[in-house]
RNA sequence: GGGCGAUUAGCUCAGUUGGUUAGAGCACCUGCCUUACAAGCAGGGGGUCACUAGUUCGAGUCUAGUAUCGCCCA
């Protein structure tokens, strides 16, 4: 009876990371190898991180670009660039200011008018400063290898400077002018918002058709409306100038309904004639459209909403009623009054505060705004030039779509949290704001007494400086002259108009240099059924997590192999098992030829690469050829094929077959030889996953030789083509090999052989391949250690022996005796399936020949290629039905 | 309404300038605890590349159109 003892089971070897993920974090930043400076004398390679808001925390997206940012950036150091990572924060006005004034709410009870401005400001400093950085330590889990002594916050005095001299001067330029101007009121955040923070959504709502009686008789004209409550700001009734239906009615006048007002009926193409009745309600104070058709035919323009969203004392019956309670009174009272012609379902557009998720309200205000044609022209050039590219390319159009359609930017915001506006004004003597006196702007306040603007700047306002000012400038620092302009960016497309493009316009116009040269979008990480990851759907997936489960380099690995060309990843936490079971393979690996290794002995190979073994040959020449593969897809900006690429080569290649062939038996040492080649092209290749994965790559550095403080794989210089140590030809014949393992694996599996058994094999390899069978005569030892094949003999011209399996391989047959196990029918079917697959493979490439048309025109070395494998197809039919005859 | 993207194996996705018999991971089937790894090894099955027409010697790849899904803008 067998027994088992658990004594004898064989020992589990699985990769821990958290067992060492955190030292070498600490290692790396302690001895300040994430470091860039000016003073290294190599070319700096510069990427900026867009920085978080700082109410943030760390969510998938991050992780994604972070891991693209930092194999970008790591992979540069190696190269042997002065590979500078600039990491940040962005103090994101109203997401901040939301966060702080919720937790006074609930800690105290007091709103941020109970604190007042300058005690409030301080409590959003003081909470800055205790949860300010945890994105930022989170990103540490990640790996980033940013330049922490470089960190930059938006708010730091620095910054600040800049954005005030960013104002001052578009000011004194021109660029920037404060107006008052149909604008996006949140009325819950209570402050203007730029378009780019509205999104239109579209909603289940109604069309009413109102009826406006004529001033001077009877009957009415029918306007239809998705928003009634506006009536009461109506300044006209707008017709199509070709309507039949109307012409005559253009000047006449119209009593507007539950007002004492009357409007004038005017004519403008704006007018769609087949939507609704044709007839358009104009109200110019909350509509972007009205307002423009109010300015073109100089009508007055009517607020009728307050700041909070309610009717305001111009409403006649409905002021200081919420404008949705107004709307359904209004409707309520036209039906008693019978002015209600019919209610439609609707689907309108409604524009929503991106933030607050409130209905925006149009409104007109005065606030501060910057002219962006003269901005955009030369934003637009840079593309077009080429001087900037985007990954992938079609990000373009929609660059150019925005730019050519850019209407001027809302910049002021009526926060507390923020960068206070530069403009100074002069007060009477009640400390009230002198309008008849002019305004000053200016960094500093220009006289005693002077008041401040009240409002902040846009966020974006500060952060579309980030490349530069983040360096110093307007200093001209050693930074600045040195880091910039910088590389590449690397951000989801999510933020393309709000930050991409507004980057590039202020770095030409204010450097006059663009900020980067290449700009990497990566795709949106969704769920897996495609949804955006949300709070309120419970769908996200933390990072953090899924480091602690799985590693950070398995989610690196993940992201980056999932990341294909700018498409959303639909994202399932099993994923990651791909990236951990890599990292796990890599760890084993080592332990091949590791637990040989003798600590603190040197293993450096001796032989030349003529000397090496085939298999040996082989490897180096997958390495070498691989090498300039990965640079070329990181080039091309391919990080998925990039890692795909080597990820091959180390399972599929240096795993599943050098290993396994240079390997000792159970129980033998292994040669030193051995020993050093097999670790040289594992640091290799240690460096080439490092970018992806730099945590497991490291520690098995310092596994591989004694390293010294300071050493590490991050600052090792990346592996370049060894061109002398590439032989295609005896590649080839391993590669013959490898078929012919296959072959024979595959018979034992076809048979029921157990994979262990021993067995004989023949090689009848074709008199004109002697490098073939002196090969194989050299290493068959090969197939002994990878098919079992103990007996294996190589000749030429010999017949098929009675009752063996086989198989053909290029010009070479195979012979596997099986004794009494072959069946003739099995082995017969076998064979008459590979046969059919054969001549169909043979005919269509034949059919391709005698095409006169292909021989022609396509080129010469196709037609090569074409003919060889015809001609090898051929070949190997007439061995594979030799075999079948051979079976009777 | 305008623009963009997607549609390839059961699932999730790669596929570069048009040129091997279209690949990977997962799942599935068979056999393996073979002393690095069962998070593994070996072998295998599985595809009308959404559809239609075109260009071409040759189309998953280029062009036009259709369908479905998604995104952006108005």
């Amino acid at each position: 009876m067998p027994t088992s003892n658990s004594d004898d089971a064989p020992k589990r070897t699985i990769y821990d990371p958290k067992a060492i993920e955190g030292k070498w974090y600490e290692y790396w930043e302690s001895h300040s190898l994430f470091k860039a400076t000016p003073q290294s004398g190599k070319e700096p390679h510069v990427i900026v991180m867009p920085p978080p808001n700082v109410t943030g925390r760390l969510h998938m997206g991050h992780a994604l670009q972070d891991t693209i940012q930092d194999a970008i950036t790591r992979m540069r150091r190696m190269q042997g660039f002065e590979a500078l990572w600039l990491p940040g924060m962005d103090h994101a006005g109203l997401a901040t200011q939301n966060v702080v004034e919720k937790t006074l709410l609930e800690d105290e009870g007091k709103d941020r008018h109970a604190y007042g401005r300058e005690a409030f400001v301080k409590r959003v400093w003081e909470w800055k400063d205790e949860y300010g950085d945890i994105i930022l330590q989170q990103k540490r889990r990640l790996g980033d290898s940013c330049d922490w002594s470089k960190e930059r916050f938006t708010m730091d005095d620095g910054f600040s400077r800049a954005v005030q001299e960013v104002f001052v001067r578009l000011y004194d330029e021109g660029l920037l002018y404060r107006g008052e101007y149909l604008i996006n009121w949140c009325p819950v955040d209570q402050t203007a918002l730029s378009d780019e923070e509205v999104d239109n959504v579209e909603r289940d709502g109604h069309l009413w058709y109102i009826r406006y009686p004529y001033a001077n008789g009877d009957g009415h004209i029918i306007i239809a409306t998705t928003r009634p409550e506006t009536m009461l700001g109506d300044t006209a009734i707008a017709v199509h100038p070709e309507d039949d239906r109307y012409t005559h009615l253009v000047g006449q006048k119209v009593k507007v309904p539950l007002t004492d007002r009357e409007i004038p009926i005017i004519a403008d193409e704006y007018v769609k004639q087949d939507f609704g009745a044709g007839a358009l309600k104009i109200t110019p104070g909350h509509d972007r459209n009205d307002f423009e058709i109010g300015q073109k035919h100089g009508l007055p323009t009517l607020n009728i909403i307050d700041l909070d969203g309610s009717i305001n004392e111009s409403g006649f019956a409905y002021a200081g009623m919420d404008r949705f309670d107004a709307r359904k009174q209004i409707v309520k009272d036209l039906e008693a009054q019978d002015l209600l012609e019919k209610i439609e379902p609707y689907k309108s557009t409604v524009p929503i505060s991106h933030r607050s998720k409130a209905i925006i309200e149009p409104l007109i205000s005065r606030q501060w705004f910057v002219r962006m044609k003269p901005l955009a022209e030369p934003a637009m050039a840079a593309v077009r030039s080429g001087e900037i590219k985007f990954h992938p390319k079609r990000w373009e159009n929609e660059y150019f779509r925005w730019l050519e359609n850019i209407r001027d930017w809302t910049i002021s915001r009526q926060l507390w949290w923020g960068h206070r506006i530069p403009v100074w004004y002069y007060t009477d003597g009640d400390g009230e704001i002198d309008e008849s006196r002019e305004f000053v702007v200016s960094v500093d306040q220009p006289e005693e007494g002077m008041v401040q603007d009240e409002d902040v700047l846009d966020t974006w306002f500060s952060s579309w400086l980030w490349p530069f000012a983040t360096l110093g400038w307007p200093e001209e620092t050693e930074d600045v002259k040195y880091f910039y302009p910088g590389n590449v960016l690397v951000s989801g497309y999510d933020i393309l108009f709000f930050w991409i493009a507004r980057m590039i316009m202020a770095g030409l116009h204010f450097t006059g240099k663009v900020p980067y040269t290449d700009i990497f979008i990566t795709g949106m990480i969704k769920d897996k059924l495609g949804r955006w990851m949300s709070k309120s759907l419970g769908n996200g997936i933390d990072p953090l997590d899924m480091i602690e489960q799985y590693g950070a380099d398995a989610v690196r690995f993940s992201l980056t192999i999932l990341c294909a060309q700018g498409q959303d990843i639909k994202l399932d936490p099993t994923k990651f098992e791909m990236g951990r079971n890599f990292a796990n393979k890599i760890w084993n690996a080592f332990n091949v030829f590791g637990q040989f290794m003798e600590e603190g002995k040197e293993y450096r190979r001796s032989r030349s690469f003529e000397e090496l073994d085939l298999v040996e040959k082989w490897m180096l020449t997958r390495m070498n050829q691989t090498i300039g593969e990965v640079d070329e897809h990181v080039r091309k900006y391919r990080l998925n094929e990039a890692l795909a690429t080597v990820y091959t080569l180390f399972w599929g290649d240096y795993c599943d077959w050098y290993l396994e062939l240079i390997k000792p038996k159970y129980g033998e040492q292994m040669e030193e030889e051995k020993i050093a080649l097999a670790a040289e092209i594992f640091g290799q290749l240690l460096q080439l996953l490092h970018p992806f994965m730099p945590f497991i790559t490291e520690e098995l550095w310092w596994k591989l030789e004694a390293r010294e403080e300071l050493d590490s794989c991050m600052t090792s210089e990346w592996p370049t083509s060894r061109e002398n140590e590439i032989s295609v030809e005896e590649a080839g014949l391993f590669t013959t090999m490898q078929e012919m393992i296959t072959a024979i694996r595959n018979i034992k599996s076809q048979y029921n052989v157990p994979p262990g058994k021993e067995i004989a094999a023949i090689l009848n390899v074709d008199e004109s391949e002697a490098d073939l069978s002196n090969a194989l005569l050299a290493n068959s030892d090969y197939f002994g250690k990878l098919a079992k094949v103990t007996n294996l003999s190589v000749e030429s011209g010999v017949a098929r022996p009675t009752a063996s399996a086989s198989a053909v391989v290029g010009k070479s047959q195979i012979f596997v005796p099986l004794a009494d196990m072959i069946d003739l029918e099995v082995e017969r079917d076998r064979l008459r399936k590979e046969i059919e697959q054969k001549e169909k493979y043979r005919s269509g490439l034949e059919r391709k020949l005698q095409n006169e048309q292909f021989v022609s025109q396509a080129p010469a070395d196709v037609v090569e290629k074409e003919k060889q494998k015809a001609s090898d197809a051929a070949d190997e039919l007439t061995r594979l039905r030799t075999s079948l005859e051979e079976l009777g």
